[in-house]
DNA sequence: AGACACCTTGGAGCAACTCCAGGGTCAAGC
DNA sequence: GCTTGACCCTGGAGTTGCTCCAAGGTGTCT
């Protein structure tokens, strides 16, 4: 099959095929008569692996370890579950960054409901503060119970 | 102050610093005899209001858009909190799909224990199948009951 | 013969920096 | 006066994983 097909099949663009050429972690197909790339099922076995560990969001370099793996590199698979649980502990940090991330948003997010002049916005004045540490204490101008309404002058 | 000084103060590098006024998120400051860039307390907080938007995770185009904003751009802030409100989705997306991605991964990692034969590897079984969606269904190899050790043959 | 879909190569662009080369500036010490 | 060393300047390349583009070749259909 040609380029279009084998990308339709692994769910990529035929651009993403030639990158992964260029990359090293697909081996240089045949071509036709008139320079087509031409692709049999082992070239799409390869490419649909490859794209099963990008949706798991492993990076081009650890995937090229585990085609290394596959390909003959190592007597057992412990480099394999030790890629993978680095990769696992590397989500679970991202997880967790962002967690925290999420909490200092919404502590900003509280100190304006969005209707006051610029120069009285809580939440600009707790960027140019320090980010979100400092949300939950003082200087809040808006939503003081109900969530309803800014102490707002300007008509 | 110079460059240097004032990168250390907002806790980022020199070329961050220039990088920020190539994007023209910060005016080009005044210059020494010696050509060398020289900042006061007002550039040093511009530059800590968007150190701390990008601790938050904010592109530089959101960020763009909150200095306008600040520098006058609209009457009220309500667009500070449109940009808030859609930062967060955005953050609450990345966890969900983080937290499914964890998922998969502990699911194709239960697959092997790593002493195994390449050959036999759960995990990169998995990967060829379909990344981590088969990962608790048929195939397992490794750790059926007490998670200790693999059906091994060789030595 | 023309239209159209598909393919080729090489190169640029994205985000947000980071690093480097090759050179200039400035204060301190001898 | 000279050297040393820290700091600064500019311009450009590298990072990751693609994605898009231009300019042109191939193959099939009508």
């Amino acid at each position: 099959m040609r380029i279009g097909e084998l990308a339709k099949k692994a769910g990529c663009g035929a651009d993403t095929v030639r990158y992964y050429e260029r990359e090293g972690l697909l081996p240089p197909p045949g071509r036709s008569e008139g320079n087509y790339r031409l692709y049999d099922a082992g070239h799409l076995a390869r490419l649909a692996f490859i794209r099963n560990c990008r949706a798991l969001e492993m990076s081009l370099g650890e995937i090229r370890t585990l085609l290394g793996v596959k390909d003959g590199g190592g007597a057992d698979c412990s480099g394999v579950t030790a890629l993978l649980d680095a990769h696992i502990g590397h989500v679970d940090e991202r997880i967790a960054r962002l967690a925290a991330l999420r909490e200092q948003l919404a502590g900003l997010r509280e100190r304006c409901c969005g209707v006051t002049p610029v120069a009285d916005c809580g939440i600009l004045q707790g960027l140019a503060e320090g980010g979100g540490e400092a949300a939950a204490g003082g200087g809040r101008k808006c939503l003081g119970d109900a969530g309803s309404l800014c102490g707002r002058e300007a008509g």
